[in-house]
DNA sequence: AAGCATTCCAACCGCTAGAAC
DNA sequence: AGTTCTAGCGGTTGGAATGCT
């Protein structure tokens, strides 16, 4: 249940809480020191049976009245993050990827809205996800994770390898999150397509296709060109942009190059 | 085996918005 | 209307785990 790190007794500081002028309540806040660091066993078990009977929210007073020496702020991270039964822990699924991706792309570092669309998942997380794995792609290839550039290839590149490989295993998120909506990617074998209405309330609008700017990304080749690097060697021509400049974009892109940093094995390393 | 570098993630921090008083 | 409290968000950090030399 809890990580080596959150498990280990207290490597965590205690700090005194910041005392004013008034001995009383100096000698009323020492007694109440905070703690802080990595929570103990014993301290995830308190907040887990004190919820159980009690039930979440109003944290400051849960925290006291539980007797932890933590702030309200501090257990209702732990809970939220870590301690909640329905938090699904483990590596992000191919389906997870992609969603992350996509919704990314539309609302920008909007971790708690876009963790509302994969079950289990906590904006923490997501956004560890998209620090730790994506911008660190972002950074091989000299640019922003945020520019148009990365964000093209991830729609051509990355997403529709992804899109094929959530055809080829079972999915929950995907039945879950995406069952009903139409949707769209372009996958090397077709395009993938399930149907959902679950985003028709939250302006979500359909995948990556729907609003793919094909002058744009064509008009990038130089910079993709450039790049000494390969995403994926076995590109096949299916999931290539009809575009006949785009195309040769994706083929000088993905063609002739020693390096694969990127690849479909890469990404399921990362699982 | 040891030392160093890198990766990953739990936890913290500062800030904001909305509710309660 | 102003103040305080609470919850929530996104950015950042610390340190354990892992990989590399």
């Amino acid at each position: 249940m809890a990580s080596s790190s959150s498990t280990q007794p207290s490597s965590g500081a205690t700090i005194p809480a910041p005392l004013d002028d008034d001995p009383q309540r100096q000698e009323e806040e020492a007694e109440t020191e905070l703690r802080r660091g990595p929570w103990t066993v014993d301290e995830d078990l308190t907040l887990v049976n004190y919820i159980a009977d009690n039930g979440e929210g109003r944290w400051n007073s849960l925290a006291r009245c539980a007797g932890l020496k933590r702030t309200g702020k501090s257990c209702r991270l732990r809970w939220l993050n870590y301690l909640r039964p329905d938090v699904k822990r483990g590596n992000f699924t191919a389906d997870d990827q992609l969603l992350i991706l996509d919704l990314h792309s539309r609302w920008g570092n909007k971790w708690s809205k876009i963790a509302q669309h994969l079950p289990g998942r906590t904006d923490n997380e997501i956004k560890n996800y998209w620090r730790t794995r994506v911008q660190k792609h972002a950074k091989q290839l000299n640019c922003d994770a945020n520019s148009n550039k990365f964000k093209d290839a991830m729609k051509y590149l990355w997403m529709p390898r992804l899109a094929d490989r959530c055809l080829q295993q079972p999915s929950t998120t995907r039945d879950h999150v995406l069952s009903g909506h139409s949707m769209g990617y372009m996958g090397s074998s077709g395009l993938v397509t399930s149907s959902s209405d679950s985003f028709a309330s939250d302006s979500y609008d359909g995948g990556f296709y729907a609003n793919a700017n094909m002058g744009e990304i064509a008009n990038s080749g130089d910079w993709m060109q450039e790049q000494n690097q390969v995403f994926w060697p076995e590109l096949n021509q299916s999931c290539q942009p009809q575009d006949s400049e785009l195309s040769g974009w994706v083929q000088g892109f993905s063609g002739g190059l020693a390096e694969n940093f990127w690849s479909l094995e890469d990404i399921w390393k990362m699982q």
